[in-house]
DNA sequence: CTGAAAGCGCTAACAT
DNA sequence: ATGTTAGCGCTTTCAG
């Protein structure tokens, strides 16, 4: 009952007047600034600690920072993407910043309304993944703020990037199903709705490096794309569309782990066996496909990696806006499980 | 190269000017105030629309609010939470407040860090979900920023609380089984670490509710509970010590579909098939359950509501600190599919 | 109904 | 090496 009015917070003035000194020389503490003798270094720390201080992060940054770090991502359910997540924490974790997710529900429009909120709280940089605005869009959130784009295959002068070589990743999956013996190879695509984004975005480069890889071999006649999404109930529907063709597939691959989920189901649904009946292999590795029966043959991307990369160069893109911006292009590696085998007969 | 100096942003005195009133009618015409002309209202409006203007979310955080709520979750992993999140933007949506989520990876101190930071960026709210602190440091969280906790069985005058009824669920499950004629019914539960909090997470009450069910049932010799956590291996470890049991349990009650699914894997690697030599129940009943070839019998905690009643609570906490504190609990409802049968022979 | 002016907690010139 | 002070963009008394 007794509504006590919350405490007035402990400022940096309650802190100046505990330890005797001005304002400024908690401030230059507080952000390990040049200029502070170590006597009033420890005095100063005393007080905060005494008083259990802790700085206000909205108020640092109407001047200077706010040691937030803004993450968009197309959606929350996919479960390649908390790897990268745990890539970024595992660099920022051991700074000042304070990681925050904005998850854009695979829509446009909220991925727009988040990145502008996140300007707009004034975050000190933004980690955005697979974002689906348009290369111009991009550069213009990267002229407000320090902008890390993951997974679109892009290159500007305002804006690093991290990659993964999806026409790489595509041809290890090709040529591994065609070295067991397949020749029907299906893949089950993310349909891309905008048209302009074809030559960057990820699923497109996969799906482009599938045919590239097919032909190589000599089987461009065998050439196979449904295109659903990178979902369970994509894979789930890409899968039985694939099923149904009259002359079926031997091996399926699906464009994502969470896609190649919904290919088994619809497989298993059908009554055949996979690697007997048909072989899938997925695409990012997650720890799905390395789990006990499932033993999905995968592409690893290094999910990690790209977190960690994309943290790194955010912060030093902080540091100095004005450095050159780079591209870091990863090579992914064909993690081989249970559920690729020769084809039948 | 052109590294034009980021354009300064357009601020309250910019629209002020353009519209040739005071910055105080903007903030008043921003904020939707009390005692502005319908006329000023339009201009003002007009300019803000003309200029491009976007209020600085950081700055009206200083005196008013950040139109900012925070959501904590204990990891992004587990497919049930999209749920609640997905739950709360339906409500928020409609309004000015943007969501950001904080996970906490499953670390009680990263929890602790990431509620500190959501205060320390002045959000208006927090909704934390299945929190790992004690009630006296949620409480004292509240009295900081208004408070929603979802799925923690605590009742506070200081903060809102949705749950859902842990025991009738558990409850649920095991009459389903022993009407199906189950006797050895076993269950994995989530560990939980710190003692004090065994009265209050969902995960020991669901434990509990199943032993009270099993001795309702006369069934109470049977109880068998294996703890590890509610995750892919949770389930997959837990299911292998059942399995091993020399009077083996003829269905498992996972207390997640997350561990659920891991307990399946684990009996696929024994050679075993579901139903037939074993049945399996999960709880939260998310999209995987429900997904073709699976077919997971499981409990809906009607995590989308929970997520909206949460968000509602908060809104309304936000405009009223000192109403009443309220409780909210969902009765779960079981959702049967095929992965429950009769017991073999 | 509208405006002037004083902060919110902190940073960054600019003194001293 | 430390202190003074003017803002950052906005909200909010308090006058008019």
């Amino acid at each position: 009952m007794e509504q006590s009015a919350p405490p007035r917070r402990i400022t940096i003035v309650d802190v100046a007047e505990h330890a005797n000194v001005s304002t400024t020389t908690v401030s230059k503490v507080l952000r390990n600034a040049y200029g502070v003798s170590p006597a009033m270094q420890a005095k100063v720390r005393k007080s905060m600690s005494d008083l259990g201080y802790r700085p206000h992060a909205a108020a640092r940054g109407l001047r200077g920072r706010t040691y937030t770090i803004g993450l968009m991502l197309p959606d929350i359910r996919n479960p390649f993407f908390p790897e990268i997540i745990d890539g970024a924490n595992e660099v920022l974790d051991a700074t000042d910043y304070q990681i925050l997710l904005g998850p854009a529900r695979n829509v446009r429009e909220i991925e727009h309304r988040v990145t502008e909120a996140m300007i707009d709280r004034s975050m000190d940089g933004l980690i955005l993944i697979v974002p689906a605005a348009t290369p111009t869009e991009l550069e213009q959130t990267a002229r407000a703020v320090p902008v890390v784009v993951v997974a679109r295959h892009l290159r500007s002068t305002l804006l690093d990037t991290v990659v993964t070589d999806d026409v790489a990743g595509a041809a290890l999956v090709v040529d591994h199903l065609a070295d067991l013996g397949h020749r029907r190879i299906a893949h089950i695509a993310h349909a891309e709705s905008q048209r302009h984004l074809v030559t960057t975005m990820p699923n497109t480069i996969r799906a482009e490096g599938y045919r590239q890889a097919m032909r190589a071999r000599g089987l461009g006649d065998e050439i196979d794309v449904v295109a659903t999404t990178y979902s369970k109930e994509g894979g789930y529907l890409g899968a039985r569309q694939l099923l149904a063709r009259s002359r079926r597939p031997t091996a399926i691959f699906a464009g994502a782990d969470i896609a190649a989920m919904g290919a088994l189901e619809a497989i298993a649904d059908a009554g055949l066996s996979v690697p007997g009946d048909i072989s899938v292999v997925g695409y990012d590795n997650t720890d799905f496909a390395a789990l006990g029966g499932i033993g999905l043959t995968s592409v690893e991307q290094g999910g990690r990696q790209m977190g960690s990369d994309a943290a790194r160069l955010l912060l030093e893109r902080i540091d100095d806006r004005a450095k050159p911006s780079r591209l870091i292009s990863l090579s992914p590696t064909l993690v081989v499980r249970r559920s690729s085998a020769p084809p039948p007969r």
